[in-house]
This record gives structure tokens, C-alpha cells and sequence, in this order.
DNA sequence: CTAGGGTTAG
């Protein structure tokens, strides 16, 4: 025996591995299968990549079965089934016959083909060794029917603790915790690792109590229980448990291995401590830990949720090989995290392998970073790719998305997805499809599904009041507060937010003084609010002497508020008052100078409308326009003033043509802003245009049934002379005309809006 | 060489 064989057993890292690979070299005995095996078997105990562990495998003239079940042994750690396959070919071909070790790697592998290899086996009597039933009682207690793995057990003529513990963890994977239990109990010797599986199994159905009542009470402990516990404090969000359960391993004498740091760094992670990571980084590195991949993933996303990018692009740059769809994902998600969507998609285009978490990742990123038309069509590239399922997460951020559009036909496509799919919703699930409803203008959906929810969590409440709120239903908002109270849900702020603006937006004055009297905190939020009802109602005087009394310094909306009012309640005075604050807070806001404007040019005072738009000349102000939506056939179409990008723009034009000339006869003016008149010519031109809620509703009525509801979204203050226009095209056309402006619904049919403050 | 612990998305 060579010397060479002591050393084997104590390598710990790559260097000596390769040392060693050196010295086989060296001494000519790198082509012999015993060392090849060796090498392998080291590779895997050490994650070397692939590239290395092949090269290896290779210099063997003529692999032996020890050789081939190494490689097997490695390939499938590293789950790379094709691989497996190819090598078990590569072994028939080379007529080794596979022994009973290679056998349950492969069905372990095999997904769904195990049936295929259970009849293999069984036609070729293999299936009597013990490792082999062990195999196929894991294979189908892991794909299924369980019975079939139960009955397995039950057919054994005796059982070792292994056996016990298999089928134990057989239940725990199904989620069946009475019947892991109930086994539990008849094991007659149980040891470390019966105790532990149900330590894991209690942190996987999230009973952390359980779970630590069975760490507590195990005779002997081993580090791998330790873990269990530690990553079960860690999964469930309880960062604090676990490191503290972190410490007394440590102070009781536990080495922690690498799997009890991914668990503590994830800790770290969850609490986005930046002075904790650093803490960590020096224990580990006190300790001499070679952290392996999954440690530097852990690493990784531990850097990037306390705020350092660089070091979390760093680990991603060196991890190289090792990078797996996690490491990816993590990545992605660190970008969209802080807004970065251009890394975040750049990164995504280039990974290899998506999986359900790549694309929720970036969906999800994109939709909560404004860019939701850019999340759905991700979403339906998703769709189209038929290897993929969206789950529950996915169609959260589908819903969320469709509800800031506007895209009502695409959200009911995902509710269609989730009814077809019998898929089972939580709370958050059914949260999202009411947003997406309020969103959308369908107050009577959003409240159906809210009805239809067995639980609901204050978000629940939230968004169906908030959804309320918008479409001024002061009423029922106010129903379900007392509703909620009644459920013991307590209200948060927000509730307090959407129950104000609720009766802001319905002139429920009396109800509205009342609720902010009963907030124990108000946040300047609510403040806001306040004085939006006021200043709704009119009372511009209790609004203003509202602002004087905050205890805080009120911002730009609270102004905003009070100078809308201004302009609806005529009081040029209040309004002067709250556009020079706002010139302040925010200069470069048009929408401010445009407003006082409009209120100078509805008193007749021609001179100042003239200084307000010299004043916006001389700071530089540019008068920015927004994007309005329309959805039709499943796509987002939007516009903007003078538009002439879409593809039907002739079209387009044309109806809207024949709108003006309707109009005209009708007796309308459509175009001219009454801020127009005396302006000089050049203006006239740069503040005309077509108003993109025009171009919108011509394209609506273009495109659409007749009779058919239009549905067009906007999120900036509308101008006046537009809701002329639309509500005389609602009157023209018996259509119902829908627009969303400032997250505030108002509806046109036959010439009337619902909203009453408008005008 | 079959049983217990690992990183990512809402």
C-alpha cells in the first residue's frame, strides 16, 4: 500500500485534493482504477466542478463498477440527471453489470420513469436486496402512491431504525403529521436521527414549538439535529431564535459545519443587519471555514439584503462553475431589490436554466418597480414556455400588475388559470385578485371575492376599502371598518388612509371628522387626507387652519389638495396660498403652474395666467405629459399627446376626427383649453395636442363592441376641457367611459359622471 | 455505499 492511501482521508480542501491528483501523477498511478474511484469520491465529498471530476473519471483506461458508482455518486449530487443516464448507457455498453449501489442512485433520479425501473428490477429479481427495496420505498414515497411505499414497510420481515426513520420521513414529505407521530411512537429504538426527523418536520409544517419541544427532549444530540433546529428557526423568519439556539451550540462545544452557517447567515439575511454580517464574516474567518457553495450563495444574498451589492456581485463573479439557479436568482433579485431593472434583466436573459423563481423573481421585480407592462409580458413569454407552471407567487405579481394597468381582460385570464387549475389560494392570493379588481373598475368582483374568503387579514380589508375609496363609496367603506372591528381584525394606518379618502371622496364630512378623531396616531398621511376632505367639501378655511395646526411639516400633496380645491371652489386667494408652497416643495412639478393658471383664467385674470406661464419659462418647467392605457385583445396599448406610434394611428385620428365633427354639430368646442385664449400663437401650439386620453378613447371606440365599456387609465391630474371630451363622446356614443386619473375613478355615461366634485 | 440538517421569488 502506498503512503499515499493516509492522506487520502484527511483531505479538506481543493488544493490538497489536487496535491494529491499531483502526486498520483507523479508517481504513474492516476490511471488506476482504485485512485480514479478515490479522486472521485473526494470530488464529490468537496464539490469540485464537473470540468475537473470528468477529466478525472477519463484517465481511467478501463473504469471499473467502483469507478462508474463514484462518478454516478457524484454526478447525482449534483442532481445532473442526464448525466446519470448517460454514464448507466455508458456502463451497459462497456457490459459492467450494475450492482446494488448503483441501482437506488438511479431510481432515486428517476422522477416519474421509477415505475419502469421498479418492473426492471422486478422482472430481473433484483428486487429482494435490501438497498434496492430501500430505494424503491424512497422512490415511492417520494413520487407516489405513498401506500405503495407503505405497504413496502409493512412487507418487510424486520425493520432496522433506518427502515423506521424512512418511513418516517416518507410522511413528513407528504405532510402528513399525524401519521409521523403516530410511527414516531411505535419505533422500539429510536436514536438521533428519529429524533431529528421530527424536529425538521414539526419547522416544515411551521410548528416551532413542537419542533423544540422534540430537540429539547432528544437523549443525544449530534450537530446535524443542532442544524435542523437552527434552519428551522431560520426558514420560518425567527432570525433572532436562531442565532441565539447558534450560540449555545457553540458555547456547549458543537463544531459548526458548513450547513449550520447557511443557516445562520440566512439569519443574518432576514435581519438586513449590515454590522451583524460583518460580525459573522470575522467569526467565520477566525474559524478558517473554506465555505463551500452553498455557503457562499448563503453569503451572497446575506450581502446583498444588508446593502452591499459589490460584495454580492463578487461571490456571484467568483462562484463561477458552482453557480446554480439559485445563485442566479439570488442575484436578480438583489438588482430588482434596489430598483436596478436593467442588471436584473440583463442577468436574467443570460442565465441558463430558468426555473419558476427566475421568472417570479423578475416578474415580481418588475412589477413592483412601475414597469408592469414589462412584468406581463414577461409573464405571457413564461406562459408560452410549456415546461413551466406559474404558481400562486407568479400570479400574485401577474394580478398586482394587471391592477396598476388597468388589464382587466388579462386579469380575468389568471382568475380563468386559477379555476381551471383548481388551484388552491391563500390569503395573499385572494388579496391580490381583489386589488386587481378595485383596480380595474370592478368594485362588484372585488367585493364578491372578499365575501367568498374564508379568512381575511387586514390586508384584505384594506385593499377592498382602498379599491372603495377610489370609487367613492364612502358608505361601504365606512361598513366594512365596523365589519372588521367586528372580525377583531384591528385597523392599521392604511386602513385609516383608505377609510379617510373614502369619505373625502364622497363628501362624508361628519363621518370623516370622526374617524380621524378616534386615530390614537395620526401620521401625516392622514393629515393629508383630512385636509382633502375639507377641502373637497369646501371648507377651505378648516382646511388650511388644519395645515397650521400639524404637528409636523406638511408635504407637497396636502398643498396639492388644497389647490384642486381651490380651483373647483373658486378661491383664488387659497390658491395663491398653497401654488407658492408647492413652488417650493416641488419646482419642477407643471402640473402646480398649469393649475393656478386655469384658476387665474376662470377669474378673467389674463396677466397672470400670462406670469404663471412666464414663471414656468424662466425656471424651465416642462410641461410633462403621461402615458394613458387602453387594454384590447390581451395587450396594453397606450398613448400620448400627439401620439402617432401605433400602428392603427390613421385610423385612430381618423375617429377622432369624426368625434370633433360630431362635436361641432353638436354644439361643442373640443380642442381650445379656456387657458389658451390670449396666449401667443407658438404656445398655442406646444399646449394643445391631442390629449392622450382622447387618442385613447378613439382607439377604445375603434377597436371595440358597440356598447361595450371603455375602460381608459391615466395617473396624472386630467385637464378639464378632456373630461369635456370624454364625457361628451360617452354622450354621443351611449357608451360607458371609464377613467382612472389619480387613483380616482370617474364614470360617463350618456353625459354625466359619477364623480361629483369634479366640476 | 439505505434514514435526520443547506442557499433563491410574493
Amino acid at each position: 500500500m502506498s503512503p499515499l492511501n493516509k492522506i487520502a482521508p484527511k483531505i479538506t480542501n481543493q488544493n490538497q485534493l489536487k496535491q494529491l491528483h499531483a502526486q498520483l501523477i507523479q508517481n504513474s498511478l492516476h490511471h488506476h482504477n482504485y485512485w480514479v474511484a478515490q479522486l472521485i469520491h473526494l470530488c464529490t465529498r468537496l464539490h469540485a466542478p464537473p470540468r475537473y471530476t470528468t477529466w478525472i473519471f477519463h484517465s481511467a483506461h478501463k473504469p471499473n463498477v467502483l469507478v462508474f458508482t463514484h462518478m454516478l455518486k457524484y454526478h447525482s449530487k449534483w442532481g445532473a440527471k442526464n448525466e446519470v443516464f448517460t454514464l448507466f448507457d455508458e456502463m451497459q455498453k462497456a457490459n459492467i453489470k450494475p450492482d446494488y449501489f448503483v441501482y437506488p442512485l438511479l431510481i432515486k433520479l428517476s422522477g416519474k420513469a421509477g415505475i419502469s425501473f421498479h418492473a426492471h428490477l422486478l422482472k430481473r429479481n433484483l428486487d429482494h436486496d435490501k438497498y434496492i427495496k430501500n430505494a424503491v420505498m424512497g422512490f415511492y414515497g417520494k413520487c407516489g402512491p405513498i401506500e405503495f411505499a407503505r405497504q413496502l414497510f409493512d412487507e418487510m420481515p424486520e425493520r432496522t431504525t433506518a427502515d423506521w426513520n424512512s418511513i418516517i420521513s416518507v410522511y413528513w414529505n407528504w405532510g402528513n403529521e399525524i401519521q409521523a407521530k403516530k410511527l414516531f411512537d411505535l419505533v422500539p429504538e429510536k436514536n438521533v436521527i428519529t429524533w431529528t426527523a421530527m424536529v425538521s418536520g414539526f419547522s416544515r409544517t411551521k410548528d416551532l414549538e413542537t419542533a423544540r419541544w422534540y430537540f429539547d427532549q432528544m437523549p443525544g444530540k449530534s450537530t446535524v439535529s443542532w442544524n435542523a433546529m437552527i434552519s428551522g428557526y431560520a426558514q420560518n423568519g425567527f432570525a433572532e431564535e436562531a442565532i441565539e439556539l447558534f450560540n449555545e451550540m457553540m458555547s456547549v462545544g458543537f463544531r459548526p459545519n458548513e450547513t449550520t452557517w447557511v443557516a445562520v447567515v440566512s439569519s443574518c439575511s432576514t435581519r438586513g443587519d449590515p454590522v451583524l454580517a460583518e460580525s459573522l464574516v470575522k467569526r467565520m474567518d477566525k474559524k478558517g471555514i473554506c465555505p463551500n457553495y452553498f455557503v457562499k450563495t448563503a453569503l451572497l444574498d446575506m450581502y446583498a439584503k444588508c446593502g452591499n451589492l459589490e460584495m454580492a456581485r463578487n461571490i456571484f463573479d467568483g462562484l463561477g462553475v458552482y453557480r446554480n439557479s439559485v445563485t442566479w436568482n439570488a442575484m436578480i433579485a438583489a438588482y430588482t431589490r434596489v430598483g436596478d431593472l436593467a442588471s436584473a434583466l440583463e442577468l436574467f436573459h443570460r442565465m441558463p436554466e430558468k426555473n419558476v423563481i427566475s421568472w417570479n423573481s423578475i416578474i415580481a421585480g418588475c412589477s413592483q418597480n412601475g414597469e408592469s407592462a414589462v412584468a406581463l409580458e414577461l409573464f405571457k413569454e413564461m406562459i408560452a414556455n410549456k415546461d413551466l407552471k406559474p404558481d400562486e407567487v407568479t400570479l400574485v405579481s401577474v394580478l398586482s400588475a394587471c391592477g396598476h394597468l388597468g388589464a382587466l381582460e388579462l386579469g380575468n385570464w389568471v382568475v380563468k388559470y386559477i379555476t381551471e387549475d383548481k388551484m388552491k389560494l391563500s390569503i395573499s392570493g385572494y388579496n391580490s385578485l381583489i386589488f386587481m379588481y378595485s383596480k380595474c373598475g370592478s368594485t362588484r368582483h372585488a367585493r364578491q371575492i372578499f365575501q367568498e374568503m374564508e379568512n381575511r387579514d387586514v390586508i384584505s380589508y384594506n385593499t377592498l376599502i382602498t379599491g372603495f375609496a377610489a370609487y367613492g363609496s364612502g358608505v361601504e367603506a365606512l361598513e366594512l371598518l365596523s365589519k372588521m372591528k367586528e372580525e377583531s381584525i384591528k385597523p392599521d394606518r392604511i386602513t385609516y388612509i383608505g377609510i379617510l379618502t373614502a369619505c373625502s371622496h364622497s363628501g362624508l364630512l361628519i363621518e370623516g371628522r370622526e374617524v380621524f378623531e378616534s386615530i390614537k396616531h395620526p401620521d401625516i398621511d392622514h393629515y393629508a387626507c383630512m385636509v382633502d376632505l375639507y377641502s373637497r367639501v369646501g371648507k377651505l378655511d378648516e382646511a388650511k387652519r388644519l395645515i397650521y395646526s400639524m404637528p409636523m411639516q406638511p408635504h407637497a400633496g396636502i398643498y396639492g389638495s388644497l389647490l384642486n380645491a381651490s380651483r373647483v371652489h373658486k378661491r383664488i386667494d387659497h390658491g395663491e396660498f398653497a401654488a407658492n408652497k408647492l413652488f417650493v416643495l416641488e419646482p419642477e412639478n407643471s402640473g402646480n403652474y398649469v393649475l393656478l393658471s386655469n384658476i387665474y383664467a376662470t377669474a378673467g385674470r389674463w396677466e397672470d395666467v400670462n406670469r404663471i406661464r412666464w414663471l414656468m419659462k424662466k425656471k424651465g418647467v416642462k410641461k410633462t405629459t403621461g402615458w394613458s392605457r387602453v387594454e384590447h385583445g390581451g395587450k396594453i396599448h397606450r398613448f400620448i399627446v400627439g401620439d402617432h406610434a401605433h400602428k392603427l394611428s390613421e385610423d385612430i385620428y381618423r375617429v377622432l376626427a369624426e368625434m370633433k365633427k360630431k362635436m361641432r354639430v353638436a354644439g361643442y368646442i373640443a380642442d381650445e383649453s379656456c387657458v389658451l385664449r390670449d396666449v401667443e400663437e407658438e404656445e398655442k401650439e406646444e399646449m394643445v395636442g391631442i390629449h392622450s386620453e382622447k387618442l385613447a378613447v378613439a382607439f377604445a371606440l375603434l377597436v371595440s363592441e358597440p356598447g361595450s365599456i371603455i375602460r381608459v387609465v391615466k395617473n396624472l391630474r386630467i385637464c378639464g376641457d378632456c373630461h369635456l371630451a370624454i364625457k361628451i363622446i360617452s354622450q354621443l356614443e351611449h357608451r360607458e367611459v371609464i377613467v382612472r386619473d389619480n387613483n380616482r375613478f370617474h364614470s360617463f355615461k350618456d353625459g354625466v359622471c359619477s364623480c361629483n366634485d369634479y366640476w
